[in-house]
DNA sequence: CTTTATGCCGCGATTACCTCA
DNA sequence: AATGAGGTAATCGCGGCATAA
């Protein structure tokens, strides 16, 4: 990968957020229009007591994995019921959640393959839920919108964190350029420098003696001696820059 | 029009649980 | 069997925004 191949990847030296950020202004967008909906549509949670409803869901998607008991943490309590037919109903009851979940530790729900993958597919077309959407989501895979909701967050922050690496990456190699463009551009100025030292020294002798013929294109300048056949009236002038340089430091390499 | 209160949502940080080597 | 690491679901607290009073 070139110096121009890491320039020109579009990434910043602000860590690329770009896409991120459209993703989520559209996301605004659709928050402002989800917040308009949310006071016209009512959502009704689907409440399910014991595991039963868990276990049918899972043997119906072909779990191999053992059903967890979410279900009977799942957000029944007083207080849910009083705001049953709320909007935030869910997302209340989950964060007092913990108070519902009979004075004991959460529970850890590993979801199934099958609703790993329908998530992902959902993520991959949006990256934000409308609570429509979420409650359809949660419907399907028999989770609470909470969980829907939670995942999506998890997962948003998960490809944050990848793409922070990768933008990483990207600046290392990018940095590692850089100094190695800039030891390069060291190096030629002090050639130039070195050049100059010694330009200046020749200036100073008689031309004759210092002017003879350069090494490797065998142009001579004014001798003196007459004008011989390869002769040009030209006096022996600097070159282009590649060419000067390199005849100072590697004679037989110029021209 | 401005201010204040309230509700909703997303995010970052963190915790807690689970699985696996 | 014990344990430490890694993955990830769940929680907490905060800030921004919209809306109603």
């Amino acid at each position: 990968m070139g110096f121009d191949d890491i320039c020109s990847s579009g990434l910043g030296l602000g860590l690329g957020w770009n896409v991120k950020q459209e993703n989520f202004s559209q996301s605004d967008l659709q928050q402002k229009k989800r917040k308009s909906l949310v006071r016209d549509e009512h959502f009704f949670p689907s409440l399910t007591l014991g595991p039963s409803s868990d276990d049918d869901a899972r043997k119906a998607h072909g779990d191999d994995q053992q059903a967890s008991s979410v279900t009977a943490l799942s957000s029944f309590s007083n207080s849910s019921v009083k705001k049953e037919g709320d909007v935030e109903f869910d997302r209340v009851s989950s964060r007092v959640g913990d108070e519902d979940y009979e004075g004991c530790h959460r529970k850890k729900l590993r979801l199934t393959k099958y609703q790993s993958a329908i998530l992902e597919d959902s993520f991959k077309e949006h990256t934000t839920l409308c609570p429509k959407q979420k409650q359809a989501l949660a419907a399907k895979l028999d989770l609470r919108p909470r969980q829907v909701e939670v995942w999506f967050q998890n997962r948003r922050a998960r490809t944050k964190l990848k793409q922070t690496e990768v933008d990483c990456e990207l600046l290392k190699k990018c940095c590692e350029t850089l100094t190695e463009e800039n030891k390069r551009l060291q190096e030629e100025l002090q050639e130039l420098k070195s050049w100059k030292l010694t330009a200046s020294y020749c200036m100073q002798l008689p031309a004759a003696a210092t002017l003879t013929m350069c090494p490797s294109c065998e142009r001579v300048a004014n001798g003196g001696d007459g004008p011989p056949a390869t002769t040009t009236s030209i006096p022996f002038t600097i070159g282009p820059k590649s060419h000067f340089i390199n005849s100072l430091s590697h004679p037989s390499a110029a021209c």
